[in-house]
DNA sequence: TACTGGATTCACT
DNA sequence: GTGAATCCAGTAA
């Protein structure tokens, strides 16, 4: 079991994205794997699209836990990285009522007090050399708008459980 | 100061 | 498949 250093998230978002699939991801005492992600670049369809005051983390750090509330009710993890701005959406662990970027910071008590804080603290990777088999790649185009989002999924997991 | 709409989820139909 | 819940960041004035 090898400890992700920050140095991992010193690299494009969308690499880091696809290699956070089957990643060990640790909350206070809960260990779980991360089956979903999202990678968000300077895109329409992200906050990094403008540089205000919320989306500054995604200009000035990577390695860094980014948080937002949605829809006036949910919470959704981010992970900074290198490219400024971008940040990597963690959408679902292998965890009980985590399949979903809501959901999955309802279960483990994420909130905006966990915004800015680097990874390493409260939130740990780990690397078990386990080997996802990563089948979703795709370009999701967002209403008339052709934003593009990359979203990556261990079938492993995903064939087994949930996912919407 | 006021308005608008969203990186979602769930309960309905 | 559709719509409500719910609040705050961003924007315009």
């Amino acid at each position: 079991m090898k400890h992700l250093e920050k140095s991992f998230f010193k690299q494009d978002t969308v690499e880091v994205a696809k290699q956070l699939v089957g990643k060990i991801l640790q909350v206070d005492n809960i260990k779980t794997r991360i089956i979903e992600v999202e990678a968000y670049k300077q895109d329409k369809a992200s906050h990094a699209y403008k540089r205000t005051p919320r989306s500054e983390l995604m200009y000035t750090t990577y390695g860094h836990v980014y948080v937002y509330l949605v829809y006036g009710m949910y919470y959704c993890l981010n992970f900074t990285t290198d490219t400024k701005p971008g940040a990597v959406l963690i959408r679902a662990v292998d965890y009980p009522n985590c399949n979903g970027p809501g959901k999955l910071c309802k279960t483990l008590n994420i909130t905006k007090k966990d915004n800015g804080v680097p990874i390493g603290d409260r939130f740990k990777l780990f690397d078990d050399n386990y080997k996802p088999k990563i089948i979703a790649s795709e370009r999701i185009g967002i209403k008339e708008d052709k934003h593009l989002k990359w979203r990556f999924i261990d079938k492993n997991t995903i064939d087994k459980k949930y996912i919407k």
